[in-house]
DNA sequence: TAATTTTGATTGACTGATCAATCAATAAAA
DNA sequence: TTTTATTGATTGATCAGTCAATCAAAATTA
């Protein structure tokens, strides 16, 4: 069997089996042989490749969100003002693929894990911060700052709110409205806020591309 | 040792120190001889009450969800607008309890729990339910009831999204921050929302008290 | 090219630790 | 004496992690 160069191949493998079994069960207690399995080796070598399971975890979730960074990226290519950045940022929060049922029931695993692990916390604290940072900046272009951290605190929890309620499959809220609630929350916002008097209709101070990555 | 009637008294010590043990792990994987041992008696004595781990970890959500009870109804007791009402819903959401970093886990555990677990599940919807239809019905005391509806939905979200925001404990938001958060929401959308007009400053058609039971 | 050695890939079988759950035994009230 | 409370000791199952052995491609040598 060994034809070489089969170590990427297996470790992505095991990364994507590790996530759908973890969506599945809607929990990290899941075994080695688990993944194993679903990824179609033997426990022995996803010990090989990853040492521990702790690793094959921190890899799994770092595959999670280098998927929504991609996610990110590609949303705001199309965004032109902060406006319209501020609804692409909503929009990917929302992405099909993030939605699923899986998807929702791993992160929440995660967000359980890391009350434990510190390495699982600062992922998901770079997480956070990615979403958080990026309102802001947008926000900062339409309203003075101290209004639009408040905003964008606001508007951060009202994504992971919406989404974590979705984890509980009654009376779920669906993509479309879920988009349309936060909308709701920054156009009541933005509206009810004097806006930034230097800022506003000028050319906009910030449109670097690639800001979410 | 046995003086007669214990059985009450260790359960609540069993219900107790699951609860602790949980938040101070930060996860239900935690050994019915750690709970035991919190609560100072044998592991043995723990499963005598209780029959099964499943069964104290049931037992300690619905301890959770009572205190929630019991701190709603006291706070609502002083309520006499619907607007009041809202804002002390609000309050509740975050009462120091609840705010704690160990109950925030505990919470966050029993959401993953949620995923694998049907009577988890159930209580934890029974939540999610409460706090929606609490808000809803003072809502709709101050708007037409699609609207009600949706900022309802919007404003449960975000309280449960500051919530688990705080778990990651870093940037912590803190009490008051949150409470003006979901203020601002509702205010925010109250205002940009027209006043349901048949309802509106007049005798409000529900003052029930106790709703939130 | 053919024979060989080396190296990466892979696994089955095993180990040690951990835990939930059980149970028989004990001790003290009623 | 019967009932209730309590525990130490034990069991059976589950798992993460290890290891020596195997297999076949690739590299090297003849």
């Amino acid at each position: 069997m060994p034809k070489v160069g089969m170590e990427p191949v297996r470790r992505k493998a095991l990364v994507d089996a590790a996530l759908r079994v973890i969506g599945d069960h809607g929990s990290l207690a899941v075994t080695m042989s688990d993944i194993a399995r679903q990824a179609g080796v033997s426990p022995a070598l996803a010990h090989h490749y990853f040492g521990s399971k702790e690793q094959l975890l921190i890899e799994t979730i770092r595959s999670l969100l280098r998927q929504l960074r991609r996610d990110a990226v590609v949303a705001l290519k199309q965004a032109r003002t902060p406006r319209e950045r501020l609804s692409a940022i909503v929009r990917v929060s929302f992405h099909a693929d993030q939605f699923a049922p899986e998807t929702i029931a791993a992160w929440l695993a995660f967000y359980a894990e890391a009350q434990r692990s510190e390495e699982t916390r600062r992922f998901l604290v770079i997480y956070a911060r990615r979403l958080r940072s990026n309102l802001l900046a947008d926000l900062k272009a339409l309203l003075p700052a101290d209004a639009a951290e408040r905003i964008a605190e606001g508007a951060a929890a009202m994504i992971d709110g919406l989404y974590i309620r979705q984890s509980l499959k009654s009376a779920p809220i669906g993509i479309e409205a879920s988009i349309a609630l936060t909308e709701d929350y920054l156009n009541a916002l933005l509206a009810s806020t004097s806006p930034s008097p230097l800022k506003e209709k000028g050319k906009p101070l910030r449109t670097i591309q690639g800001q979410m990555t």
